[in-house]
DNA sequence: GTATCATATGAATATATGAACATACAAACA
DNA sequence: TGTTTGTATGTTCATATATTCATATGATAC
């Protein structure tokens, strides 16, 4: 298959592209949407916007085991998503920064709407 | 393991677990985000961000070929991030709606900020 | 020191997913 | 009608990913 627009629409094709991130960012934000694109790990995000939480109790509040809420946490650490404080044995997960919460407002808004 | 904590915080654990979503909904949470986490799919949608292209530019844009395109659009649609309007045999796509744009700033900021 | 508890991590497995190829469909036109 | 062009879709395959189990780490208590 051979697509004749393309000759026609160059100029389109040229402008547009320059718009587009570069291939890092492009994987940045692909990797940070993976993050959120797991009911576990959003259950997880939509707790702790009501308050920090320990490893264990975010467990038994989302009905998880142990290990699959520790793996899911270590990957939204990496994305930013949450931090942590260690209080003895105990480790608290809270939201990293406002965004997390921003993007998930939006998320509900274009899901309530469709 | 056992989690003698949860005893201890079984009013938080009650408390939180209310304000989660119910299944149904972070599904399509986790769906919505799923549709933005590929960078073939963000491409396209920040191609899209600057104006309405066909399939056949857009595939010579990214540098994908057209059926990789066609199938993204497609889970795109499912997703109402994209809308199209036809013209002859040429179908013309266009982001769906404003949240669409949002969330894709909201990604953006919080990439350049970490 | 040992034992116990909270959390983290490594390995294995089952499922999900993206890309590529082939093909089907639909519109325009000879 | 048949042909060409733009788009859509089904299938296959290779890779990615979530969960589970087992184990490791690190902190507290005894």
């Amino acid at each position: 298959m051979k697509c004749e627009l393309v000759i026609i629409h160059q100029e389109t094709v040229d402008q547009v592209r320059l718009a587009i991130p570069d291939a890092t960012k492009i994987d940045k934000m692909s990797e940070l949407m993976k993050a959120f694109a797991d009911p576990t790990r959003l259950k997880i995000l939509q707790a702790l916007r009501q308050q920090e939480l320990c490893v264990c109790d975010l467990a038994v509040i989302i009905e998880a085991t142990q290990s699959s809420v520790s793996h899911q946490l270590s990957r939204l650490r990496k994305q930013h998503l949450v931090k942590y404080r260690k209080d003895g044995k105990i480790v608290y997960y809270s939201l990293d920064d406002e965004h997390v919460s921003e993007i998930l407002d939006r998320v509900l808004e274009h899901i309530d709407h469709a």
